[in-house]
DNA sequence: ATTTGCATGTAATCTGTTACATGATTCA
DNA sequence: TGAATCATGTAACAGATTACATGCAAAT
């Protein structure tokens, strides 16, 4: 499906940037939903490049330095846009260990099952903290045909995901312990 | 990590069965939260049979026919029970196409971003209600040493998660309509 | 007879992670 | 001067999908 390809493609149709730029990306803003580290990034926009899909000039800063910034072409754009409107069917549900130690739990001792939920409750209530905290950079709701709403919208479905996370596994304990 | 691994431990710890009951299992029960095919399982059962985990009996019905019913080993029980036992970070959250593209939405005609999010609501709808619907087998909740309690919570946490994705689409319908 | 389901496997490819490998710049 | 960060890449491996490949049994 190339879904990094589009990943990549959106980002640079945002904003002219360097693989490591595009790394943070992936690490940040799309963080909740898609990740991908510089070994994957890389030879991907090697490939995008051979494709005619990017471009990149060199900025060399200082010396030696060289730093690619790639922009999306139009062939790249066009092929963008063309992804962006599909509409897919919803594949696999997402795998979850933790969710499948679960439905194993029934031969593990009680005492170890409430604990592996309370721990694992603790690190979801770290993680919605955090993403509640990254929310107050929106004063308001943006503008809807801004770069900012997307990302408004997904930041929204994170801190709710966690917020469903928490409420399951406090259930969990709950019925653990009747 | 054999994830894969454990999951099919962790099933012949409950019942013996063969390469084919186990994609079944993987179709149905587990479904909400880990997936395998059947060329990732026969090759993986030839693994684990290589490493003493499991072992099988070929049950020969009729004539050429061999069908081979795997049991686990106590090695591989043990190494099971310790996987279990394990308090783990949580890992990457998972991919999601459907939030990359709303992420880039704004580069999409208002008219078709809302087509998208109607129909990737009703999909979710369509998916509740088989859940639901699952649910119906549990007239109560199970007892909580045995099997069917750990298919009671995954089965709990699959319908919250579609309640959640379903508000999370309709708050998104709604901010666009604004 | 033909299709569907049961049953098992391999090969090629794609996707993703971890480790290896290098070197410049900036800050303490 | 040493550590952290910026910056780019490759190699090996692990995990997963799609396609290829075969054959029996049961039902229609």
């Amino acid at each position: 499906m190339r879904t990094l390809k589009y990943a990549i493609l959106g980002l640079l149709n945002m904003k002219d940037m360097s693989g490591y730029d595009l790394s943070e990306e992936f690490g940040f803003s799309l963080n909740e939903f898609w990740h991908a580290s510089h070994s994957q990034i890389y030879p991907e926009l090697k490939k995008l490049t051979a494709e005619g899909m990017i471009e990149y000039e060199e900025d060399s800063k200082g010396e030696g330095l060289v730093k690619k910034i790639y922009h999306i072409t139009d062939l790249g754009r066009k092929d963008f846009i063309n992804w962006l409107s599909k509409d897919e069917e919803i594949g696999e549900t997402p795998k979850d260990v933790f969710r499948l130690r679960m439905f194993f739990s029934s031969r593990l001792p009680g005492e170890r099952r409430l604990e592996l939920l309370k721990n694992h409750l603790m690190r979801h209530e770290l993680r919605i903290s955090h993403l509640k905290n990254n929310m107050t950079k929106f004063s308001k709701v943006p503008q809807k045909d801004s770069d900012e709403f997307g990302d408004y919208l997904v930041l929204m479905g994170a801190i709710m995901r966690e917020e469903m996370t928490i409420e399951w596994i406090k259930k969990c304990i709950e019925l653990c312990n009747r």
